[in-house]
DNA sequence: TTGTACGCGTTATCAT
DNA sequence: ATGATAACGCGTACAA
């Protein structure tokens, strides 16, 4: 493998001069230019990467953490995780895909969409050397990108109210983290808006998000109450209610409206297909690696934290219909 | 950020011994080990990746080469993808993902599941510096993994046959990539076996895999044959046909059988859930990540190179009845 | 068991 | 516009 003393010699020019054509190449005269450039041709001449990582003290490498959970069988940090990789590779920056923080490994930045069971997360300000960026709301001094959960079951909430439906339930599970309460939230807002009580009996929190669990639930709750329509906490809950609407022969949506959320692959997967809340996956997967490669690339000057919260999309199939 | 000399000095020795307890921690003294981890513990030391790819001549790094196509709509490749990096980053390797081969970056491996549309790949033994292992069937002297397509729409066809069906279609698309046309080897070698020839009309290749394609296929083949199965090249097809079947309303299972190809989520999104043939995806890639690290690993010596054909498994759901 | 000296490939600084 | 030199942090050969 050539190096630039090779390339130098071969255009009989100093390795520096070699180096300006790569990084300033206004710097060079056209004639030396024209000879080093042919000479990196020629000699077919490659970047080491390591040696500019060494100098610049840059390793060209993010770390990206998430928990086990969030693995290849959940689509959903699928998808995050393409859209991060997209922006990262476009930056030429490696990544590496670990399930804690690895702080003994050097990096110039990193993703953290999960720690480990029972790994808090406590970074203080300034703690971490190189930026993070945090998927979920986080500390207030670390920037991170979430999905606006409230608005997206707020939406939700009002397209079942638009159709003329006043018993509405909330199916809801429970999580360690707060993006089920605030989709609750989103529901309770909708709810006091149209001035409707919300009965008790309509929010009902299942330990698991997974379609059994949720299927038992709405068993019990389409026969102990007059619901027409539920709002619920993810695709997977409302696939969950699906079924058991088919089993007590209930027709969705004729006799009862049901709303997912997330929309990333389970909301088709349901019978009929859900009308949900539909997440930008990819882009938030986007948007997460872009701040951080704008951090990366500006190095630690101006240090106001970026939150942002993405918008939902309503998207409206054959599982609600009017009351 | 500390360095080794750093350590050293705290630790009152050398670099080099420093050096040592990092790789060989056994040729060091207890005492001289046990002060050395203190320092390292103390001044919170990381190890300088670019240094020492620098002078080992690693880069650490591996490129992850696919098309255009086979982004993050894709959960086929989004998996496959989910598999190599689970195994790159246990073994602490990361990762670029690219659309080329970027022959301008070194890395340390690559791993090429497609090129971009009209990028002919074209590795010569020995002509790159680094391993390089494909996804499906390659070159004679490149290591690859691939599905066994043969044998997984031969048992699914046998199958069929064994559900008594005699006149079975085989629906394929056209593909520049060879795994279409050996899975219409399976179809034909199961039905050879069976002792019944394959008639023309079931054979049908369409221009898309895509369910809107297949279905206008399904409509004209269901109406001019008395075909009681359908092999598809692919789960995409097989939801085609099945939205044709109810259109004609013919019922799947009862008066057709049908059978998928991939099992990577379209296969649960038909009506009914189709009977298929499930690829493990993620075990594919983590496979090909495997090969790929033992290459880099072993450094040069064997160069005989493995290739690799993975079992699917037939999935009987409910798309598949007795005739 | 431990240390010295040098090289890995690149870039920044300072000169010319 | 171009070049000489040092420095980045680590590993290896060799020496002690």
């Amino acid at each position: 493998m050539s190096t630039i003393y090779d390339v130098a010699k071969m255009a009989e020019v100093s390795a520096m001069t070699v180096s300006r054509v790569l990084n300033n190449p206004d710097k060079v005269s056209p004639k030396a230019r024209k000879r080093i450039e042919e000479a990196i041709e020629k000699l077919g001449y490659k970047r080491n990467q390591a040696a500019r990582a060494l100098v610049a003290k840059s390793t060209g490498l993010v770390k990206i953490v998430l928990s086990e959970r969030q693995t290849a069988q959940d689509p959903y940090f699928m998808t995050l995780f393409a859209g991060i990789s997209d922006v990262l590779s476009e930056n030429t920056i490696a990544q590496l895909v670990l399930h804690d923080m690895a702080p003994h490994l050097k990096c110039d930045g990193m993703i953290i969409m999960g720690l480990r069971e029972g790994q808090a997360l406590d970074l203080k300000v300034g703690e971490y050397p190189s930026p993070v960026v945090l998927f979920g709301k986080g500390y207030d001094d670390v920037d991170w990108v979430d999905v606006d959960n409230v608005n997206g079951v707020y939406t939700a909430t009002k397209h079942l109210l638009d159709l003329g439906h006043l018993e509405i339930a909330f199916f809801r599970y429970d999580s360690d983290e707060p993006y089920v309460k605030e989709r609750e939230d989103g529901y309770r807002k909708a709810m006091a808006e149209a001035g409707i009580q919300v009965k008790p009996e309509w929010v009902v929190t299942d330990m698991e998000n997974d379609s059994v669990t949720s299927k038992a639930r709405a068993l019990r709750v389409l026969r102990t109450t007059n619901v027409t329509g539920i709002v619920c906490a993810s695709d997977i809950v409302a696939l969950g209610v699906t079924q058991a609407a088919k089993e007590l022969n209930i027709s969705v949506p004729n006799q009862l409206s049901v709303v997912g959320f997330d929309g990333v692959g389970v909301d088709m997967m349901a019978d009929p297909r859900l009308t949900t809340v539909k997440q930008p996956v990819f882009e938030i997967g986007r948007r997460l690696a872009q701040l951080l490669v704008q951090r990366i690339k500006q190095k630690q000057q101006n240090y106001q934290a970026v939150q942002e919260l993405i918008p939902t999309e309503l998207i409206v199939r054959d599982s609600t219909a009017k009351k």
